[in-house]
DNA sequence: AGCTGCTCCTGGTCGC
DNA sequence: TGCGACCAGGAGCAGC
């Protein structure tokens, strides 16, 4: 599923792949991945350039001239390819801009999960999403001192926090079960309980991994591939996501897979121990 | 206001 | 082998 490492590398597949390129016509196959109506979608976007692709959280925000912006949630297997105008069109194809030099950028979801927003450049906020994401996950917007007030104010589980993007953005199943290992924290401690120097280490890890992720490709899981074909590496960094049953790094003890908010969650038994309310 | 549960979807897996 | 049941899950939303 991408996160934000994912759609990070997405968003720079795709800045180098369409920048400059103009909108012919758009064929929408599965009407509900786009919000607006087609028309509106179809009426704005047609003859207009894509002069950008910027990313917030896990939203991309692919710029146009005339200042227009599609706002794309891939959710769990949004994917975008640039093929030439005679490639095949696959079933899980929805969203098809051609453009005006014989190429296409298709949108491609199994689930239909995805949507897309096309909005007036710097409306962004009236976007659900978008409106009460919280700050992205790097040293420069991610203070430590809110995160901690933020979760003094919850008593539910640290693990559906993380994925609240209003928190923190851009964290998915993947990396809220690795920072939790990597700080050594059970995904079901109850946010309060947690002290000042544990938030301080969850911060930092948060803001480590996801750049590693960045920087590795992201992670790979199923098919996930970034807009120019390439695999993530990340998946080879990974510690506890999908390695139930599997000696855990720091003690041997193997990693355990349990429920947690209804998520699948990965985490080990010894060196992530569960605190009990006071 | 905080929290839970439901919804959207399809492919893969499991049991019989 | 075939088929139905069930699971995976991000985020928006309804409802308590």
């Amino acid at each position: 599923m991408p996160e934000l490492p994912e759609v990070e590398n997405v968003r720079r597949g795709l800045a180098e792949l369409v920048i400059g390129k103009t909108v012919k016509d758009i064929q929408i196959l599965w009407s509900k991945i786009v919000v607006n109506p087609d028309e509106v979608f179809l009426d704005g976007l047609v003859d207009r350039q894509i002069i950008g692709v910027d990313r917030r959280g896990k939203y991309l925000l692919i710029r146009f001239d005339h200042d227009l912006t599609v706002v794309s949630h891939l959710r769990m297997e949004g994917k975008y390819e640039v093929d030439d105008q005679s490639a095949p069109v696959t079933k899980h194809t929805h969203v098809i801009f051609e453009m005006t030099d014989g190429t296409q950028l298709r949108y491609l979801d199994t689930r239909k999960f995805g949507r897309m927003q096309l909005i007036e450049t710097g409306q962004e906020m009236t976007v659900a999403g978008l409106k009460t994401l919280g700050p992205e996950p790097t040293p420069a917007t991610f203070d430590v001192h809110q995160f901690y007030q933020a979760l003094q104010k919850h008593h539910k589980a640290i693990k559906p926090l993380l994925l609240d993007q209003k928190v923190v953005s851009g964290l998915g199943n993947i990396y809220v079960d690795e920072t939790l290992w990597l700080s050594q924290i059970h995904p079901e401690t109850p946010a309060d309980l947690l002290t000042q120097a544990e938030v301080q280490k969850l911060h930092d890890d948060i803001i480590t991994e996801l750049q590693l992720a960045i920087n590795s490709g992201g992670t790979t899981v199923n098919t996930f591939l970034n807009a120019t074909g390439h695999a993530g590496a990340f998946q080879e960094m990974l510690h506890v996501y999908g390695k139930k049953g599997e000696p855990c790094e720091r003690c041997q003890t193997p990693i355990e897979k349990i429920k947690v908010a209804q998520r699948g969650t990965h985490f080990c038994p010894h060196c992530q121990i569960r605190k009990e309310a006071r």
